[in-house]
DNA sequence: AAGATATATCGACTTTTCCCGATATATCTA
DNA sequence: TAGATATATCGGGAAAAGTCGATATATCTT
């Protein structure tokens, strides 16, 4: 995990807003098909949630991705992306000592 | 303390070297007339280390400064930087929740 | 007061990031 | 297969960050 690119991942309101918001799903979205704290939120949705377009929406959850903190599923057309917990954790833990 | 600034700030290599070369002065500068664990390591000591110019030295001092995580002394023509360890841990316990 | 030394600040240039709109791609449905 | 919908990618303009050299400022020494 290069600590410079997630560093740079987080330095910004939005994306950590959208990890804000995959930490509880259910209080931050509405109700879905899918089971949203196991497979996660659609891009339409965060799109809808953060006041940004589609577009950097979905590039902004890549660069998330990037880093491993979370990750998508697709299913049909859409796109769940969900928090990587254990990556959270790492993350977390390697803040402990880098910092 | 502004999430974002302080993961913009952590957001480069030199800067992250910066503060872990802080974390044991003693190890990683040569003997000063100062107590560097007391006082921080001087400007152009970590000038000498990084291999960037004076300039961007002390300009991301300040950057690192700004954001709480280093504080400043200044003796004589000197100016000593040193880690504020309490703002570290204060920023690990936010990461902890806020991550 | 003059010169030396350490640091900070300024102006400039380059690279990166932030966002957007437009378009491409994938999948679904009729 | 045609259209609709969801997402990804591409190209670009504006703003910010990275980095430098030159210069200003502060302090020390003589």
């Amino acid at each position: 995990m290069d600590q410079v690119e997630v560093f740079k991942a987080l330095s910004n309101k939005t994306r950590l807003m959208i990890l804000q918001w995959l930490k509880e799903p259910e209080l931050n979205f509405p109700p879905q098909e899918v089971d949203m704290k196991e497979v996660g939120v659609c891009v339409g949705q965060i799109h809808q949630k953060a006041q940004l377009t589609q577009s950097t929406i979905s590039e902004y959850l890549s660069v998330l991705q990037r880093t491993g903190l979370i990750e998508s599923t697709r299913i049909g057309q859409w796109t769940y992306y969900k928090r990587n917990e254990e990556a959270c954790q790492e993350l977390k833990r390697l803040l402990e000592t880098s910092l």
